[in-house]
DNA sequence: GATGAATGAGGGTTCATTCAT
DNA sequence: GATGAATGAACCCTCATTCAT
């Protein structure tokens, strides 16, 4: 009944269990080092198996980053359903839920290594690239969209919003993650500040009156 | 004295042009492999130089690396003061151009590949992530920050305006060229669109009438 | 009483089935594959039965291989027997039926299939030869140098063929299985022809006027 | 001048001794432990080489491989060449000659260690096989199958000699050469005692009389 | 200085064997 | 007894770096 309906082989629950060990444990080491120089041994050791047994739950080191990005980016699926399917009268304030949601996103630690990640192998990784584009940001940018339209169409935004690119939005949560991988250790931003100070110029630029 | 101030020994002008060789095929290495499966062999081969040679001029692979990110880096530097530095009497004006000449940067594919780069390596790499903080990223911000200022002082932007982070402006141009390295071929995105975009809502949004 | 003479320990009828059952499968794969290449895993697929199956009938992947042996060669025990045993009065019919029936054997494509796996893992493998050549090849030998001797004694050999090598009579059986295992696809040879006309001119060559 | 003609790329003298090294390394390894165990780690140890060395002459072990048969098997074309274009007038001669040519490779140890690899791996591996085939098997048969052809043409062996099967003639070395590698220890078998007794019966049960 | 052959540590992956269920 | 998940030693091959020429 309650099969999960993404799993290629049923397991047990002690096996999910581990399959969920060695996703952590890659994660840390990816994190750490890198996917390249990340060492099945190393991940194996910290998820309390031996090597073998990681290639029990995936075939190679490239299907257990795959695991590692779906673990990560799935449970924020849903989260994305529901912000998208918001029904606030205001234009503006589903925007900001909306950006604050992604800004959410973005603000965790894990979806900073993942999107790390995504561009350190992503170039190699077609199919990883495309899984993250369709499954998050592709309804991202379309629930922006509609945000924008409907705002238009409301009066709400001044005439010409619903063209811009949603991609605009993306920019302070963006930035924001890419300075924390970056340059954290030099001078600290704070994402929601930034996604604050975002929303309130942009809000105010495009406001009808 | 006709010593380069940045290389520890004299190189004659063949020499110069030997780097110079190694460093591109470098570059083109790191973009299609990535760093860490970018072979040294195959850099040598196409910069026509043995593979020892490559040891001549750069200590490690890791010091080609910095190389590369110097070589990419440094021509950016004039430029970016040279527009920090630019007199227009106006503030959008000038705000306007500074953006536009770091999406000019950003638009580049050497400037996009270093970013990639810098990313997936930066975190194991503190070097190289204080380098480009400190010569391009921490003036860049600062001549943002004091358009700003200058521009609320004049009363040319609305009060508060002053005190916004900076790195809201280098929305735009860093989601640009996220985008253009991750998802280029599943949805093309303009870059100069997105600054243009960015530019005009931000500006009508701290306009201080 | 009723324990079978070589398994270590009774077993049940649908025991010993199963074990036949390991016993082809391990057969065909190493077959297909040779003794090293060829994976418990999929002999234990094969045959029906779990991995660990395996190791409750064979203690090891080489116990596995002399059960195969065996398995192969035990049955053509008894027809040694039995054409060494024959009674044509004949020295030269008692030689065509017994290399004909060595022939036999080793025309069977599960000979051929020991012969390549002796040859292979053989040197190795004290045991596996040893068990071969009291069991089959000794006996044989025996048998064809009683006949050439009886031939002699009986005058219808000339003088001196009860010291030829027995050997000598396995050489179109011998060659015929090489070829077969090797060079089958690149030129056919047909066993008992080569036999026929090996018999025909060896009797020739060795006849009494 | 004096270029090697079957060298794909051109190697200094103390190269080609380098190369020899690991070959005849690689050779007493398999004939060890068979290919499958052979350790390309002892193997370079054996060469007196790094084992990254050995990825230098060979592309991997299964070049390695092929070099080996190579090295055992090139310098004995020469010899069926020579041996086959022989001028004796009398075929038994030249049958003889050719036969004790033939037993006469086969009793190196060398060579059969390549017999032995070869039916261990040749069913894998068809490209092998073929060359052992072309190079010399076939010519080997050719040759066997000629003289027979002009002894019976010139009324030497007697009528119907032409159209047996020349491997007829391959029984005593080959099964010399079996009984070597598989029963040696067990019971001694001379090649030369083997094949003389195999010439002599052969010819008297072919001669025309 | 330039070369490229040689090095050898290192890592992903396989698979015979074990053992808790 | 039967299972198959878990183990971890073993091995092929790669590649950054060195150094004799």
């Amino acid at each position: 009944m309650e099969q999960d309906s993404t799993a290629s082989k049923a397991l047990s629950r002690s096996q999910v269990r581990r399959q969920q060990d060695i996703i952590n444990a890659a994660l840390a080491a990816f994190d750490q080092h890198g996917f390249e120089r990340a060492r099945i041994d190393d991940i194996a050791k910290q998820a309390g198996v031996a090597k073998g047994t990681v290639y029990l739950y995936f075939k190679n080191k490239e299907q257990l980053f795959h695991g590692v990005v779906r673990h990560v980016v799935e449970p924020a699926l849903e989260q994305v359903k529901h912000v998208a399917a918001g029904e606030t009268d205001s234009a503006s304030e589903r925007l900001r839920q909306q950006v604050n949601a992604f800004g959410q996103l973005l603000s965790g630690h894990d979806f900073q290594v993942i999107l790390r990640l995504l561009i350190s192998e992503g170039p190699n990784n077609p199919a990883i690239r495309s899984f993250y584009y369709h499954s998050i940001v592709a309804p991202g940018m379309r629930a922006f969209q509609q945000c924008l339209k409907e705002g238009e169409e409301k009066g709400e935004f001044k005439s010409g919003t619903g063209e811009l690119c949603p991609q605009l939005l993306a920019g302070a949560p963006i930035v924001s993650a890419v300075w924390q991988i970056l340059f954290a250790d030099f001078s600290p931003l704070d994402i929601h500040t930034l996604i604050n100070q975002q929303l309130s110029v942009f809000l105010e630029g495009v406001s009808a009156t």
